[in-house]
DNA sequence: ATGACCTGATACGTCGGAGGTCTTGAACGC
DNA sequence: GCGTTCAAGACCTCCGACGTATCAGGTCAT
């Protein structure tokens, strides 16, 4: 094995047993290199590879931390692989998100607090009746990620941000536009607001698989 | 932004714009370095930390290739990032998979094929009913790996794995044993068999609720 | 002619060192 | 007391050199 995935193992191992804890200061590159036993170079490499699926956090001029190691930070870098699936696999993907999505939606309507209904509620109305699409996608985007925020489940709340990344959404998004769909969208993102209000983990669940799966419907029409 | 950050998300958009393709062979280090307009050294940390989640594939002596992208090699880093998490959050990784497993499993039982419930079956029978805690769990997760993998979403499926990746798994079960849940388990294997067997995928989700909900609680009592 | 073996070219792997840039915090002057 | 300046510390980038693994093509014995 090479010296750099040597390291790689050997940092995560010094993580995973609390050597080093979250927050915590590395040794300086060239202290590390040296206790180690590898050059800075390849050391480098070893701490650039754990910094971009963010265990680490390197700040010039200060020192190289272990990130909170938050399941919401981990799973951020989910979307910068979910970036490079073509349109083929996005009906995977979908999927798993219709899987996902009315599952958290039930789960938020047992949990959700009041001001945040209203913060939806207020959401939605600032968007209007016929809004850009770019207002659209970002309202929509948002719309779910509250809701899924209140499932409580961190795991599960960076799981569908991955999946429902930017770059997968605003591509279904753009040829969407043609359609009634804008209307569909507000009309259905009401519904899942109200039965959160009602308190109604069913009907939101329901709901939110309907919304999913016209998408879906939609998508796969398309392709 | 950092060189080496520009590098990634330069090779990033090459690949995610087509014009490198899975199989592709990137240029030498020095040539794409220069292309690239940093040093070999940098160039060499992106490479690295791409190499790290699976979108390229270094081979010394050969070249630098792009991987196949199949989401089941880019969500093998799943696994990587799993590993970093401590038991607190185990709980919300356990409440993910006990949405998306009995989903996988329902899915599962209007697909699977007559050979792959014959080799489910022989796999239970050849574990027996008193078999060692390691036989278990691999056979545990073979089990659940097989049932998934018919469910016919790739992404489902390696998302899963990596949910259930050998470190959270191994955790679970060390302490479990000293209890029935040996016997319960292989039950629990066999009611799901059974109902996909029956092509009824509402059984057959419900017992893959069953099989993990008990799981959980028996975590949650614990922790 | 065929096969094993050897060898050179090629490309990645590792290293050490030299400057450069950014952050931080202490010393300084107002 | 407060803002400014400055120097130390740490990461950033680069260069050039050498080590090591792979592959292709040629050589030689069978």
């Amino acid at each position: 094995m090479a010296v750099t995935d040597e390291a790689i193992e050997k940092i995560k191992g010094m993580i995973v047993s609390g050597a080093l804890r979250p927050g915590d200061r590395l040794p300086k590159e060239s202290e590390l290199a040296a206790d180690l036993g590898l050059s800075r170079n390849s050391l480098r490499e070893a701490v650039r590879a754990l910094s971009l699926i963010r265990i680490l956090d390197v700040r010039q001029g200060d020192g190289t931390y272990v990130t909170s190691l938050d399941p919401q930070l981990l799973l951020e870098a989910l979307s910068f692989v979910v970036d490079f699936h073509r349109d083929d696999t996005v009906l995977e993907f979908l999927a798993v998100r219709r899987i996902l999505e009315p599952a958290a939606t039930a789960m938020a309507a047992v949990r959700i607090s009041e001001q945040q209904l209203d913060a939806l509620t207020a959401q939605l109305d600032k968007l209007g009746e016929t809004p850009s699409v770019e207002d659209l996608v970002a309202c929509d985007l948002e719309f779910h990620r509250g809701i899924v925020h209140s499932s409580g489940n961190s795991v599960l709340c960076s799981l569908l941000d991955g999946l429902s990344g930017p770059t997968t959404r605003a591509r279904i998004w753009r040829g969407l536009t043609q359609e009634d769909a804008v209307a569909r969208t507000l009309r259905e993102h009401r519904a899942i607001l109200a039965a959160l209000r009602d308190r109604d983990a069913e009907a939101a669940r329901s709901w939110a698989t309907v919304h999913i799966a016209s998408v879906e419907q939609w998508l796969r029409s398309t392709l």
